[in-house]
DNA sequence: CCGATAGATGAATGAGCATTCCATATTGTA
DNA sequence: TACAATATGGAATGCTCATTCATCTATCGG
């Protein structure tokens, strides 16, 4: 008996997630197409069919729903590029590997990245939110991931000298960039993983013919 | 007599100049510290010192304000790189020339480009709104400013054939990511057009040591 | 099958805010 | 100075939501 009642509730649990997680469906349907100052709770609500009041059973907030929907891809995000750069191959590949990863990222997740790219900058949310601070953390924690890469990397001299993190920061804007136009213009036209590939290129070789390095 | 009344409805005309200058100066004080959705007519009308009626004389509505503020900005920039462009300098040079530009003056408007580099990507405005648009034509044909760049470059061989569109992109990925940051942490420790030479020797020259071109 | 508990509902509430409108003040004309 | 005409002021209007809550409905143990 004891043991039924258990079963029960676990299914109770399942069920829980699972229409948790049909709100943030909905609700990254929403915001992806709308952003979110002009999605309404109402249609939250009603994409993913549930009352409006049924909706707040799950999430505390219109905020909280967009919070536990950002954050929740992000972190996703994040712990494949950490996966991909664990590896022992050289900085080089590895920073290659850090760009597939993303591609392939934004691919599949297409409409969550409409509303990370567009708030990524995260003003709308103005120093204030708990929100901005969030989110941007894990954003920092790209840059860093990338930033030690490339430290990595001028230690063992693939790399030459610069500053990792402004050569981080430089190359996530290549990659955002890319990524967003690809993503306003994505007939399916071509694929986004294929430009890792020039996009890796362009990074190491640079855009130069001239073989001889510039003194800088 | 009729003299007389001309000048006066010139001064007549100048102060009406200065009035929406000042109500557009109070707006972007207002939509960079709080973005556009968590600024109010009252604040801006309070902001300019007029009241909110007045403001309604000058524009016909908050999105009219957002639009003439960030529409007269974004073609002072693209005015300013036509001009930086078109002197008969090796393309490189140029390219070098378009990063000081953008740098210098996003130093310059550093609170315009709170609001521009977080609303760039427009999508709080979605397709609807004419805003999305009018601005987003004026950040393509920065893009296609720099591409033209890059097709020049090519065809002198100083650049390597590279695909001109993407690249540019890529380019201003780099720019304005690195521009964003700046702002965000900017204390005024290190200059931002500083970073411009180092910038622009990252995208010639690469990040990889090895003299030899790869294949690609 | 019954009462009780937990879950779901969506109309009602109330706050925020863009926009309007008319009363007041300022400027221009004769 | 008096009479428009024009500019300014800011309270009042009306709308759009996020959030709440009184009311149903399904589920559960016994």
């Amino acid at each position: 008996m004891k043991v039924a009642i258990d079963q029960r509730s676990q299914r109770k649990q399942r069920e829980y997630e699972a229409r948790r997680e049909e709100i943030l469906l909905a609700a990254e349907r929403k915001f992806s197409q709308n952003g979110f100052f002009k999605t309404s709770m109402a249609e939250i609500a009603e994409d993913a069919q549930f009352a409006m009041g049924t909706v707040y059973r799950f999430f505390k907030s219109k905020e909280d729903i967009y919070i536990s929907l950002v954050e929740a891809k992000v972190e996703e995000l994040l712990r494949l590029l950490e996966e991909a750069t664990q590896s022992r191959l050289p900085a080089q590949e590895k920073l290659r590997a850090v760009i597939q990863v993303k591609l392939a990222f934004a691919d599949q997740n297409r409409a969550f990245f409409r509303i990370y790219v567009s708030e990524w900058s995260g003003f709308e949310w103005t120093v204030k939110s708990a929100f901005g601070e969030r989110v941007w953390k894990r954003y920092l924690a790209q840059i860093d991931l990338v930033a030690n890469l490339i430290k990595e990397g001028i230690k063992t001299g693939e790399f030459r000298k610069v500053n990792p993190k402004d050569t981080s920061l430089a190359f996530h804007g290549m990659l955002n960039s890319t990524i967003y136009l690809w993503i306003l213009q994505s007939g399916p036209k071509e694929s986004l993983v294929d430009k890792g590939k020039w996009l890796g290129s362009l990074l190491l070789d640079g855009l130069g013919t001239s073989t001889l390095k510039r003194s800088m």
